[in-house]
DNA sequence: ATGAAAGCGCTAACAC
DNA sequence: GTGTTAGCGCTTTCAT
């Protein structure tokens, strides 16, 4: 029973991987317990130097590498960060992805990526993995908050980061996006153009983000006494096939916008491509203005004047709000509210409407072929 | 000391999250022992089912999810799998790691996505953080194997997939991708059409599979007894930067070719660029195709001719190829290569070139601006 | 400052 | 068929 040294070799072991080295091995390198290791480790200060010194040098002759799920499981926190994004496939997301992770990883934390595919069934099962996985908090960067993961994520009571709404719960911290600020200088510069007819390609609308937008767009028009008949607001899809059939109904109706504005960039590129090959030129017939400024963006036919949303800024600001939330004495633990801004980025796809002045001036003043703003 | 109801709480439990349930409150809730509700759990046939129709009741009652890192460590497996990419931000490795994501849940597996961002240090962290986390198996897509990366996977001897190549060692299991036959058919497309001047704008050459797709080409060339002058192959960097320097390149010398093709969209969609930028027509005047199909090329403008390389099947095969490798009874245990296909995609970025007969009486034939192969 | 030992949540031997 | 228990790799008391 009390046998000092089992002769049963344990179970787990011998299903290991072969490389794995675990902290008593470390010890008896280097000659001391199991618990100087971990203190070393783990940079206790109190640990004889000359012991810390065999220490760190037996874990460098064996390859030492801690076990991030044993500490977990005793530690109750597993340094890892839940983010949920609506689609990966989405071009803005992975740059989302990208900073959020790089600064994850610049505090120790592992980043758990999941998308929703607006698909309540897939976000349901994402956050039960998620949870099993114990993640220390959840970033909920899919710009539409869907009832019933708020309930899931909220009764659960951990650190939670919304976008643009959120429940006004202790443990949850909301990333405002100025939405106002940068629709109305889209606005601003497509009125400064001498455009009058401004249409609105917007986002699905079940999305609060795409509200958001839409009535950004609706109050930045009144501001300058523009009020957009209700067919030149057309719902979209937040994608470029979105941006095509949107562009399409804009296209059969009579009275035709002379400048169109869209919800995000995915959008817009797919109205530069109904455009395209139903021969309208852009920006000489018809004004385009995205909304994100992708990275894409720069590269499209003609390059896409936009409004920038810092994908920076919100991974930031996702990272910094998880954290306050997780760590106990973070500096800015009582911060619910993190403002994101928004800005103009005037590319080449919108220009003064055709037969103006300004356009025929112009177009007497320049070679033939190279349209556009410069 | 071995008091059977320890008043000392301990110490983890209150660090915990609040809502985390554990095996022995179900146990205690059911009215049996914790041994019963984990083989309730994993659903061992021997359990009573008066006793499994209990544990159930009560593991939802109370919300009890197993905790995944205390299975993971007495199992010694943590049902993840690594996926290293070389850049996120690239629109291919979403497209393909939402396909892989998608398979491996279905089998039960979590995906710790990293990219390398072709950066040694940060390529080192990345493994040893996987290896922390005590991933399964890892499938390496970054498509240009850095060899010291391949060196520390090994030398751990777990699970391993490269793309391309690989060291032919039990446990790793390669996809290769049939480039070949893809770029034949994108030459011979053009050449049919054609053309005789075709130049090809490569990946980054450290990169296996640019190496590959560049050799491919000048092969199907010589099939057809054409050779691409040296000037006519120059390195890119399968950005969409790379494709408009490399077009620049080209277009600075004096004899232009007629036809472009591309190591991937990207470089495709940057070619595009460039050429919209000194008004050159695609396709009237320059033909020009790429390699992936990702989503984007459909909508690139005008749409592109490229060679598909299906990321459902290579992310197919890197999930069965790594479930080969863990799994000890995996139908596919032996496999150690899995082809993956390629083909050609035809849309309008290619056309008859300039000046042969075949496109002025297509020119003849057709109403003015909308030109390409329809 | 260091070591012994308890215990995190769970699985798998083993005993009954 | 079910319960008891050892132990996965680690952190953290507690005693020394």
């Amino acid at each position: 029973m009390a046998s000092p040294v089992s002769p049963t070799r344990n179970h787990a072991a011998d299903r290991r991987r072969p490389g794995a080295v675990s902290i008593r091995e470390v010890a008896q390198r280097a000659g001391v317990s199991i618990a100087t290791v971990s203190r070393t480790v783990n940079r206790i200060p109190s640990v004889n130097p000359e012991l810390a010194r065999r220490v760190w040098q037996a874990i460098d002759e064996v390859g030492y590498l801690p076990n991030t799920q044993a500490r977990a499981l005793v530690s109750g926190r597993s340094r890892m960060l839940g983010l949920i994004v609506s689609e990966i496939t989405n071009p803005f997301f992975p740059e989302l992805v990208q900073e959020f992770e790089n600064l994850a990883v610049a505090q120790g934390y592992e980043v758990f990526i999941g998308s929703t595919n607006y698909d309540p069934v897939r976000t349901e099962s994402l956050i039960r993995r998620m949870l099993q996985r114990s993640v220390d908090g959840v970033a909920v960067m899919t710009f539409g908050i869907e009832e019933d993961l708020v309930q899931k994520l909220v009764e659960r009571e951990f650190p939670l980061v919304f976008v643009d709404a959120g429940p006004d719960l202790p443990n949850i911290r909301v990333l405002k996006v100025d939405y106002g600020e940068g629709i109305r200088q889209g606005v601003q510069h497509l009125a400064a153009l001498g455009h009058r007819s401004i249409a609105f390609i917007t986002g699905p609308l079940y999305m609060r983000s795409a509200v958001a937008r839409r009535d950004a767009f609706v109050k930045s028009m009144a501001e300058i006494g523009l009020t957009a008949p209700a067919e030149h607001i057309v719902e979209g899809t937040h994608t470029m096939e979105g941006g095509i059939a949107g562009m399409e109904r804009l296209l059969a109706l009579t009275e035709l916008p002379t400048a169109v504005m869209c919800s995000n960039d995915m959008t817009a590129i797919g109205v530069l491509h109904a455009l395209f090959r139903t021969t309208h030129k852009v920006p000489e017939e018809i004004s385009v203005v995205g909304f994100d400024d992708i990275h894409l963006a720069q590269f499209a036919l003609p390059p896409l004047t936009t409004v920038q949303m810092s994908c920076k800024d919100l991974a930031a600001a996702a990272v910094e709000g998880l954290r306050a939330g997780i760590e106990p004495d973070h500096s800015r633990a009582a911060t619910k509210q993190w403002r994101i801004p928004t800005r103009l980025v005037v590319r080449q796809s919108t220009a003064f409407p055709r037969g103006t002045l300004p356009a025929l001036m112009q177009n007497a003043l320049r070679v033939p072929r190279s349209g556009g703003v410069k």
